[in-house]
DNA sequence: TATGTTAATGGTAATCATTATCAATAAGAA
DNA sequence: TTCTTATTGATAATGATTACCATTAACATA
């Protein structure tokens, strides 16, 4: 088993932390796993619950501020899906890399990722993004892309 | 002076309530008017307080529930920009129409609109739609497309 | 390895945007 | 004008997120 601890077995994101002279502490660790290992859409209290498994003294609070820092250093996206809560999931995982896109059910809420993007779709991003680059002289770092309507479940009910 | 009640001066939306069976009241068509005439990305108490001068006896409680039902008839757009408070925009404007993706700096919050689309963007999206709906059985509605960065005048700060 | 500095933590109270409640009101059909 | 009931306004309640602060533990240094 991969132990927490074993020498040698720095983990992808240290140098990330290391680098902005953060400390690495037990909470970041079991948050980083926790985030590394479930997928998709996790709220504060989900990642809570399941950190709290881990390590039973790790508080709310931290995993709050755990996250905000990972948000600001780019690790990890936060969103919006309109239930009342942040989602947060990592942006680039440790192996595949796991840029995606998201369709929303605006009807039941479920929300399905995609990552098969059509061809010119990665090639357009690219270019807008160096089009509005120079014509607002903004730096972008990242994009968000989202769908509305109905999923398959739901477009029989409403038409 | 284009006055409220002026006969015959029966506003576009009317007819969209209608249909839904919803009641045309003084407050929804206030909020409305409030909409259509300011700009961009204001907060529920935003509009409250426009609201608030134009007929001080509306309450918040109805200024969030009118924006609920225009969310959900597909007349305004709700978005979260991450200030910790919803934000709302008409979605089609009386006269030209407000669609548009958002720029936004990370830093210092700044949101920029941006409606002059490259070419290939507006036929892209299109086709995205397309594939989109049949691979995955979804009716889409609409979209949201969202850069983050840093804006020019925040780039030079952090590097 | 022991020590000192101070970033980070955990528990909890406080904040604050949004919702729920409910009696009173007013759209709009008849 | 009358009647039905959707809608409203005031206010209490909710619930996610933040602020607070005394305590702890990273980790640079000796
Ligand atoms: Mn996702
Ligand atoms: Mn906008
Ligand atoms: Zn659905
Ligand atoms: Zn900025």
């Amino acid at each position: 088993m991969p132990g927490r601890c074993r020498k040698g077995a720095k983990k992808w994101w240290h140098n990330e932390f290391r680098g902005c002279g953060y400390r690495i502490t037990i909470p970041r660790q079991i948050i980083l796993e926790v985030l590394d290992k479930s997928e998709g859409h996790l709220s504060a209290e989900d990642i809570f619950l399941k950190v709290h498994k881990v390590y039973p003294a790790i508080g709310l609070a931290t995993v709050y501020r755990t996250l905000e820092l990972l948000v600001n250093m780019g690790l990890v996206f936060k969103f919006d899906f309109g239930d009342g809560r942040a989602r947060y999931e990592l942006a680039r995982g440790a192996k595949e890399p796991s840029h995606h896109h998201h369709l929303i059910c605006t009807n039941c809420g479920r929300i399905i990722d995609y990552t098969d993007f059509i061809d010119e779709e990665i090639e357009l991003i690219k270019k807008t993004e160096k089009e509005l680059s120079q014509k607002y002289n903004f730096a972008i770092k990242n994009h968000t892309i989202q769908f509305y309507g109905l999923c398959d479940r739901c477009s029989g009910d409403k038409k």
